[in-house]
DNA sequence: ATGGTAGGTCTCCTA
């Protein structure tokens, strides 16, 4: 039986409940991985998901900032949190389903402006971040498992709309494209999206400060849904939302969905 | 090279 999964950086849950409501009619997703959804667990808006058939939900929810939710159509076996860089944020949240899939949503820190990890402590954060994935969570080869959410790094010269323009903007410097290419390669996750559509300009991000989004299209690819190989051979259909950033309100971010 | 917008709020911090 096949399985959609979807991620998406919301921006905040309670302004844009209706939003998801919207993706998850027509989407249809079996799960959807939520990030930055600024809100603590007790005030999510969870009956107006379950109303929709989402009944399972896991949530690391915080004040103002950061905040992961899972929601999913299937039975969840377990839960579990990973404290990241031991600062207590809520940028992580693991489900284990009945088959035994597990499904690890992250929002990796954004980093700053300065790409310099002695001037910006932002930046080492997020550096370490990605450290920490590397040589303690993901050190070995997983299987049936998917790694997804907002990495806030845009690997390939093709992610981005102009890679000479961003080589020092952060979310594109080789520092960061880098370690993340040492994650990958370690752990032999695939980026399901490249397996499907291996050159050609894929975003996923469009900053809020364009006059027009989708005339100047200066976007990013920072959402990405990796899995384990034996998981990576079923991958049938990788679609971005792109036409979700044109509605009323919309997040910075557009739903991305792999079907395996 | 610069400055541009959005969200939640500890009216500033984060993205």
């Amino acid at each position: 039986m096949p399985i959609s999964i979807a991620s998406w950086n919301i921006n905040s849950i309670r302004l844009r409940q209706n939003s998801v409501r919207k993706f998850l009619k027509t989407a249809n997703p079996d799960i959807l991985c939520l990030q930055e959804t600024k809100c603590i667990d007790e005030l999510l808006p969870l009956s107006v998901f379950e109303k929709l058939g989402y009944q399972y939900a896991a949530s690391r929810g915080q004040k103002s900032y950061n905040g992961v939710l899972t929601l999913s159509k299937r039975e969840i076996k377990k839960t579990s949190f990973l404290d990241m860089c031991g600062k207590g944020d809520a940028r992580h949240v693991c489900i284990e389903l009945m088959d035994g899939l597990k499904i690890h949503n992250f929002y990796i820190p954004a980093g700053g402006d300065i790409p310099d990890t002695k001037l910006n402590e932002k930046f080492n954060h997020k550096i370490n971040f990605i450290e920490e994935l590397k040589e303690k969570i993901f050190s070995h080869q997983q299987k049936k498992t998917v790694i997804l959410g907002d990495f806030n790094i845009a690997p390939l010269p093709d992610d981005v709309w102009s890679h000479k323009a961003l080589l020092n903007v952060v979310s594109h410097t080789e520092q960061e494209t880098t370690l993340l290419r040492e994650l990958m390669e370690k752990g032999k996750w695939v980026d399901v999206f490249r397996k499907h559509f291996p050159s050609g300009k894929l975003y996923s991000w469009w900053s809020y400060r364009a006059r027009d989004w989708k005339i100047s299209n200066r976007g990013r690819r920072l959402d990405h849904i990796w899995a384990s190989p034996d998981l990576a051979k079923k991958s049938k259909e990788c679609k971005i939302y792109s036409n979700i950033r044109g509605w009323d309100r919309p997040s910075d971010h557009v739903p991305i969905l792999s079907v395996f």
